[in-house]
DNA sequence: TACTCGCTAGAGCGATCAATCTAGCGAGGT
DNA sequence: ACCTCGCTAGATTGATCGCTCTAGCGAGTA
């Protein structure tokens, strides 16, 4: 019943991690969230609070990234989906106080330079975030490969960014914006996209 | 001819904090880099940490405030502005081997939900560059003040996730992708306020 | 010469940090 | 019954944290 020690310290990880950063928490307070014995941190992981950190922000991506088709698979289409993922990100926001944001983001800027172990678990996580939303926007926008990378790494930045703000802030007007104007460029991509894919289905570039 | 103790604390603490984030410079090492008494600290700011916190977030506010008409006042147009300004951001990263991006940034995010006091400078300086950026785009582009306040917050939120997916990733596609989506939306933000500009230059909206 | 006072100077406080250490529990194998 | 060993358990270490404390320097005033 009870999940074991080790999945519980990477739980407690992930959301201490999420809202306070990674160099304001300490291993005592990770076992003290977790219910787990100090000793057990340094048997299960024994490059200690780095590698810690890294196997929670790991983990906190992959359930970040199942939010992209629980809300695009919903949606009538692409901008539509894009207003909603920030229309959510905006009510979390709020209902958290503005404590709950990206997952990773102020764990990412305080390690960038400073451990290359957890830069590159950060870096992976953003691939990976990557990678699905390029997915997602090619069978669902049909957008090509590169027009769909270039629009979701444009998405992430302007959510993380927008968060950096709404948080400063306490507002979630940046969210608003940010959002409004990667829906446009949705829009936009969208149209070109299903245009070329209704003037030629299934051939090769012909048109002059 | 040296500057005084205060100042070396402030520009010192703006640096580190820059670079390391909050929670990660202590105030040793800050008096340590401005070459300062320790014991000088706790005068100059009674309010410890914090109050050299929030002053040196302010100044390096400051300091960057000076970028946007630093860029957009040479520039053709509002466009071309906005790409020079991610070019530049992308330069300055890579030669500082993404270590400087945001002054401002990391720290926002470690204490917005920590430090009431720190999340209020911060939130202040957001709210000058969104100031300074809004009256540079009404007068420079020909927007109207609400279009010119949500393209500077998107620009600026653009930006700042830009730089947390650069750092993590160590590469400058992320600057170059939200610059292009930002020098877009600018384009036709631009047009739109020309066109209205030209076609009705100091009059009411009388048309149907 | 006395006195004030803004500032320098750093020793030292208690608390907390990440990490190491030894000790022992307890289920599975033989 | 006995042993093994993955795991629990927490005391302890040395370093560092933000901060307080007293002492004294040195320019300005009388």
């Amino acid at each position: 019943m009870a999940t074991d020690t080790r999945t519980r310290i990477l739980d407690a990880s992930a959301a201490l991690l999420a809202r306070q950063g990674y160099n304001a928490t300490g291993v005592k307070q990770i076992v003290t969230e977790a219910k787990a014995p100090f000793g057990s941190v340094y048997h299960h992981f024994p490059g200690g609070k780095q590698e810690i950190g890294a196997a929670a922000v790991v983990i906190s991506g992959k359930l970040y990234e199942q939010l992209i088709p629980a809300v695009f698979d919903n949606t009538p289409d692409l901008p539509t989906g894009v207003r909603w993922f920030f229309n959510g990100a905006a009510q979390h926001l709020v209902e958290t106080d503005f404590a709950d944001a990206c997952p990773i983001a102020t764990v990412a800027l305080e390690t960038a330079s400073t451990s290359e172990q957890m830069r590159e678990a950060c870096a992976a996580v953003f691939n990976s975030w990557i990678a699905a939303g390029s997915e997602m926007q090619q069978t669902r926008g049909g957008l090509s490969p590169e027009s769909a990378r270039r629009l979701t790494i444009a998405m992430i930045a302007a959510l993380e960014g927008a968060f950096v703000l709404a948080r400063a802030q306490r507002s979630v007007e940046p969210l608003e914006v940010a959002g409004e104007l990667v829906a446009e460029a949705a829009e936009r991509e969208q149209s070109l996209g299903q245009r070329a894919v209704s003037r030629a289905p299934a051939s090769d570039e012909t048109s002059g």
